[in-house]
DNA sequence: TTGTAGGCGTTATCAG
DNA sequence: CTGATAACGCCTACAA
């Protein structure tokens, strides 16, 4: 079967079937301009029974926009992410942008290669959730004038658009919660040390055990990467090391799973012996099975937040017209999402 | 500090820096027709220096391409999903194609409204993993030619480009396992009614069921919707439905977490008293508190099937060439990836 | 082998 | 209030 294809209507039919000029039909059907009521209505009728639908790309290449924003993030599949892809995707949604999800797997030739290839489609804008801290690339986006935030991550040295999780106060929470429980030696996991939100979750750890007049014993803080295998290791670790924590605070909840497998399967009970927390709160934390004890960072907010300073940015550098020869100067913006600890069934008040 | 923008360097500037005219630049650049050796390394030698990067807007325009395809899912967020998507993108990336994602919520208006918003994108293809069964929108899309691939759910009435894992053959594998654990009482957790994939699951019971001469009661048969909450539900149908099965079988891996959260919670040990299957192997279930036997579908290889018959279809496409009057018209293809028994801890032999 | 010209489908400008 | 025109940046016949 061979179906005949009809070609897709162009503005250029809408002009013929109302009698007037493609111009007069951009007018009418955007509703911008003067146009008579009258034949503003023939317009449109036209273009209903027509069919019409403008054509994105021509009008992306007139108006040098594409109504589409870019965000590389590590990978999709680990169950930190799609939250924050979805918050993003709805957002965007909202306001008649597209999402372009781009998996970087933490490669730095990847990432840069992905961010050639997204210039190239002339992006509104980009959100950054994998970058390297000390990215090059970030450098030249901001000289270069392309609108984009930082999520989660921050760069080393250059200030940009920032939206982030409070992790330090997350991680306080925690520990404010195992200080009321009368856990005194309390453990550390750090996360990924190349990652800005790692860091800040460990010193809300340094904070918060200062604050409380609590000591920070190098034997319990051990390194970790946010993944299960190191939340292993790192309860391995802290069998070797002598004298127990009462409790440990992960920076992950993966890395808490890892632990409480280890401590499981070494005879001491979560959370009679040893309690166990988490942070990002991803949906298996929940189950009856785990019922981990972590921090919720909301991470549809998170985002949410993020494209909408965004579009916000994208708005303003329209507004100041990069054709004016100028790009957008307002401050950089930092917008901190609140966390939420949620209390659940890996910690309880210690045991004499 | 006000930066001056280098606006975005055309071909036009190319052709100048190099002393020849813009079409050459193009031809010398695309390597496609004959260009005296020595003008396309100056062509080229200019291009570089200048950063030239050619617009894909306007190449787009021009060849009424755009490199990008859409994918309608249900939720990013549902964890079944992202490592579906996850093998789409790695696909089209390696094939310099962009994945748009977009959230239905399995909502028909929301569904309807991205397809025609990225049908005015002109994307390349889509990739169709949430529309409904009888959806009139795939009718549509089929008439006018647009290339698509619907991915784990097929169309009731039309024949189309389909990916999907092998169902039946996942649970006739576990009802296999089960039956040479001596079970003979295997119940069923069916999945969302609307779903072509769950009919399949339910098939390949039924079928297992009479291949291996047990009977298929009634009371062992419970609808589920893949959620958790209904796999509670359904462990509590069970525990009324009088005698309880040996063993159930989950057509998803969330309604047996349900269900083992109801059975602790009544004091019938799992595997012990009753051992339970899931479907899907979403990453949780490997984990040591849940340890789930289940049925792996590769996830990442569906998505990236999917996408590699979309961009094959789309090819073939171009190739008859819609301007030529006719569309692509071999025939729909099928594709099956296999599915995998991953058997844990969440069966064991039957129990005198 | 290279250049000229036209058009992809819009929208903004400016004249009428 | 409406229409002609040009331009966004590229590619491809066709002519030279």
């Amino acid at each position: 079967m061979s179906v005949v294809i009809r070609p897709k209507v162009t503005i250029r039919e809408v002009a013929l079937a109302s009698g007037v000029a493609r111009s007069t039909v951009s007018k009418a059907l955007a509703g911008k301009a003067y146009v008579r009521p009258e034949t503003k209505t023939r317009v449109i009728e036209a273009a209903r029974r027509l069919g019409y639908r403008a054509s994105s790309l021509a009008r992306g290449l007139r108006l040098q926009q594409t109504w589409s924003v870019g965000l590389l993030l590590a990978d999709v599949s680990n169950p930190f992410f799609p939250d924050i892809v979805r918050g993003i995707e709805d957002l965007l949604w909202s306001r008649e942008f597209n999402l372009i999800v781009c998996n970087t797997d933490y490669r730095k030739d990847k990432e840069a290669a992905y961010l050639r290839h997204l210039l190239d489609r002339q992006l509104d804008g980009l959100i950054l959730a994998s970058t390297a801290s000390d990215s090059d690339e970030v450098l030249q986006l901001q000289e270069q004038g392309t609108p984009f935030v930082m999520l989660n991550r921050r760069h080393k040295s250059v200030s940009t658009d920032y939206v982030g999780m409070d992790n330090e106060g997350g991680v306080r929470a925690t520990i404010a919660h195992l200080h009321a429980l009368g856990h005194r030696r309390i453990g550390f996991i750090k996360g990924r040390a190349d990652s800005s939100a790692a860091e800040e979750r460990f010193q809300g750890y340094r904070s918060a055990m200062r604050a409380f007049g609590l000591s920070v014993e190098d034997r319990h803080v051990t390194q970790g990467d946010y993944s299960i295998e190191s939340g292993r290791d790192a309860a391995a670790h802290f069998l070797r090391a002598g004298e127990l924590p009462t409790a440990i605070v992960s920076a992950n909840d993966f890395m808490a799973f890892g632990a409480m497998g280890v401590f499981a399967g070494a005879g001491i009970a979560v959370p009679d012996r040893i309690s166990i927390t988490g942070f990002d709160d991803i949906f298996v934390s929940a189950l009856p099975e785990i019922d981990l004890t972590t921090v919720r960072p909301n991470s549809r907010q998170l985002g949410a937040s993020a494209a909408e300073l965004l579009l916000e940015r994208i708005a303003s550098v329209g507004a100041t017209g990069i054709e004016a020869g100028g790009i957008d100067t307002s401050e950089p913006r930092d917008i901190i999402v609140p966390t939420e600890l949620i209390v659940r069934g890996t910690t309880t008040s210690v045991q004499q």
